[in-house]
DNA sequence: ATTGACAATTGGTTGGACCATTGGATAAGT
DNA sequence: ACTTATCCAATGGTCCAACCAATTGTCAAT
């Protein structure tokens, strides 16, 4: 395993750009909800590129929910609240700023969605479970790896909770938090503010410790707390002083 | 306010129908997760339509999740676990069918969401909020009303719930939550079955009267009530014989 | 004032061409 | 025989130019 985690080079599709330049104008209420998008012709013009890319990049806002297009007439901007919740990621980190509050609005939503998850998966554990998480566990805690690293193997461990459920909605759900957590800025965040992964292990253990003496509230309880410090993300220095 | 609820034609984009059917085989396992897609030049020749409209297609599919597409190498079916939550829709209802498996895995993980967001918008409401909520409520019950229009409300009400929170999370969560439930194939499933939207109101009721009493928690309670027969999906025989 | 025909605008679709990347086949070297 | 380098076929990415189709506003006729 490599001991740095080097991400793939951006080598990216025209309308991939376009798309996201558009995104982030429409994000930042460039375009207000209800106006229109100038016209395909006049946008390709615009960014250099063919029409075609323009028209590709479309595609994606409107799988978005981000405009309608309609044939005649143009692409109208639709309300961000309307639209995907694949959206969030961009929608914290924009134009190099975070969104703090839709950060703690986030955590508002995500707090409670965990713990009922977490408390699905305590009660439907079975043993291969089990070890996929001390295999995570073991990652997280260990200290020689690279941070990020041992940051991906939480990230893991929710999916694994989700899995633990055998519930498809919840897999689900935790693969697109999984995913959101490993998009582009986020990780710089981490990197900059320099969290220390292992501060879950206590919780993880007392999780495990729990479900191997079969006391499933203790166990409930423990992830609890670990979901607590996981689904709260507000700066260091606005939490508790130690 | 028309008596009955027409729906627009479906005046269709080639590359919508295109997408529809790739995402459905998908969903079908007709092509399995790491597969491959045939290539561009020969889907368009297949759906006798233009390669462009193959690759609009694609880009919806990639926007899904469904599917990564790299130059050179071709478009890599994905598993469907790691795709968008856009798609609960057409995994619920393909092929005519219905997963009601999926559906009651989908109950279990809204269930205790909503219930968290009833909570919230309970400490959060105020006057106008509870105005809306009144207004929609009388729709829901207004029997002389097209049915599936109260239904409607009855899907308003959820995300005028969301906005009582103050949580763009939850109002996101909830419009698209909406949306669902007003995709075609459950619209037809509603009235196919012909439940009565007005069984409803009873826990509105209780909620709101509560609410003017100021008892939050018995407020919360009925929300909850509510909650559990809205998230409740099984079929009438499946449920308690009266 | 209403209706209907027309025209400009704008998205939808097509066909074809060429570029860029990928992966495997083939050949060269050791 | 194995490794390495080269080449090439397959495949997606982009561009261009043209035409079709829907929408909207305009303007004339009634």
């Amino acid at each position: 395993m490599p001991v740095v985690a080097f991400r793939a080079p951006a080598r990216r599709r025209l309308h991939e750009d376009v798309a996201e330049q558009l995104r982030d104008a429409i994000l930042d209420g460039r375009f207000a909800a209800g106006r229109k998008l100038p016209p395909e012709r006049e946008l390709a013009q615009e960014f250099g590129v063919n029409r075609t890319s323009v028209r590709e990049a479309l595609k994606v806002l409107e799988g978005l929910g981000l405009v309608t297009v309609r044939q005649g007439d143009g692409a109208t901007v639709r309300p961000v609240v309307d639209a995907s919740l694949e959206l969030l990621g961009p929608m914290i980190f924009h134009g190099g700023r975070v969104d703090l509050g839709l950060v703690a609005e986030m955590a508002e939503v995500l707090r409670p969605m965990l713990r009922e998850m977490g408390r699905l998966a305590i009660t439907r554990c079975r043993p291969a479970d089990l070890a996929a998480i001390r295999a995570l566990r073991d990652v997280v805690a260990d200290g020689t790896r690279d941070r990020e690293m041992r940051f991906r193997a939480l990230h893991d461990l929710l999916v694994v909770l989700a899995d633990t459920t055998r519930n498809r909605v919840w897999q689900m759900v935790a693969r697109r938090l999984r995913r959101l957590f490993r998009q582009e800025p986020l990780t710089a965040a981490r990197t900059r503010l320099r969290r220390d992964p292992g501060r879950f292990v206590p919780h993880i253990d007392a999780c495990l410790d729990a479900l191997d003496q079969k006391r499933h509230a203790d166990a409930a309880a423990a992830l609890d707390r670990l979901i607590a410090v996981l689904a709260n993300f507000q700066k260091p220095h606005g939490g508790t002083r130690r």
